[in-house]
DNA sequence: TTTATTTCGTAACTATGAGTACGATAGATG
DNA sequence: CATCTATCGTACTCATAGTTACGAAATAAA
């Protein structure tokens, strides 16, 4: 067992101001645009602080990537799994895609969908972590439709992996879509759509 | 007028292979990484002589965008401006986005997509220019589904606006999820599903 | 206090990639 | 053959970004 050393000089560095930080330059910017160095100016650590707490630039993506979801995927995860109707987590999911980022001041568009654009240009960490992430994505997609098809709230005679494709491309097509500046009510409105489609 | 002037040492640089090769790499790789030096070796070319060509990083990204458009986009663009049924255009709409990229010798996915993906990352001619072209995306669609209207064809109250950026949403989408290892098939099943909503 | 231990951060190093200075080269013209 | 002209390509420059070497600093234990 380790116990809790006190020797040493104490650590100074805030791994969660770092973390968050890294989010949010991740999130706004984008992932492959954000040196460590402007992490650094932004929250005053030094280089070497942040290799010591994160390994290498694949490292901080990596744990920034779990931290957003965390962050912001939780509540996707949250309306598959609540016990509600299909119709119900539908709707839910057009009012949480399409939230007012700006009245959230959280940067509009959406990490995840931004890595998985730019898979290659990440690191192995990183990369794999995003594969792993989008699989926990579909298989959630998948657990939610099959539901409703027992519950008989799905008649739909898509096939429920291919259905989870469908969900989940809308909802990047909603991102981007967003990133690109076009009117929250506008995406609802195509949301509605695409998912009037399956029932 | 500028006559065919024979003076001085004969050009070498042969700008259609060039570009055409760039066209290739950025579409397979990414518009974001893949240098100049790469496109050199791939070529033969040098670089003093690409930048007398286009100039810079920027230009060649601009022409190859453009070469990409006449390239790839030209079918697009072909089956919404014939003269066909709505449904008969989905039908094409759908094999042209899932043909077999490997049988074609062509790389999965959209460099346009790719690019608007990455807008804020290119250069400003670049980035004007992807601008540009979705507009012309979208306005093309625009004129197809208020064709449709007009003939009857498509009796949906949703707004042509809204329904451009559905239809240019869902090929986005398709062509991500091919450039991710999803099988053309079922990305066609994707798309028919997303495409009888509109009707 | 001295020593052991742990973290701190300046100042490098290295690699890559955009962009260019400039002398060499190749053909037309006279 | 001499000159003019336009392109060629080697070998730079410059900037950025990931990564680290290493001595200074801070604290607990002896």
């Amino acid at each position: 067992m380790e116990k809790a050393e006190n020797r040493g000089r104490p650590k100074t560095l805030d791994r969660e101001h770092v973390l968050q930080t890294a989010v949010m330059q991740y999130w706004d910017v984008s992932p492959t645009d954000v040196s460590i160095g402007e992490i650094c100016k932004l929250t005053g650590a030094s280089k070497p602080g942040i290799y010591r707490e994160f390994g290498s630039d694949d490292g901080l993506k990596c744990a920034a990537l779990e931290s957003y979801r965390s962050l912001a995927l939780w509540p996707l995860f949250d309306i598959l799994e609540r016990d509600q109707s299909f119709e119900a987590a539908k709707t839910a999911l057009v009012a949480f895609t399409t939230q007012d980022r700006e009245a959230l001041g959280v940067p509009s568009g959406c990490l995840f969908v931004a890595m998985r654009a730019q898979r290659d240009s990440l690191g192995s960490a990183t990369g794999k972590r995003v594969d792993r992430l989008r699989q926990e994505v579909l298989d959630a997609y998948m657990v939610w439709i099959e539901a409703a098809k027992s519950k008989g709230e799905c008649s739909a005679k898509i096939p429920t992996d291919t259905a989870a494709l469908y969900f989940d491309a809308q909802n990047g097509g909603a991102m981007r879509m967003q990133k690109e500046g076009v009117e929250n009510a506008t995406i609802a409105t195509v949301l509605r759509y695409a998912f009037a489609m399956i029932e």
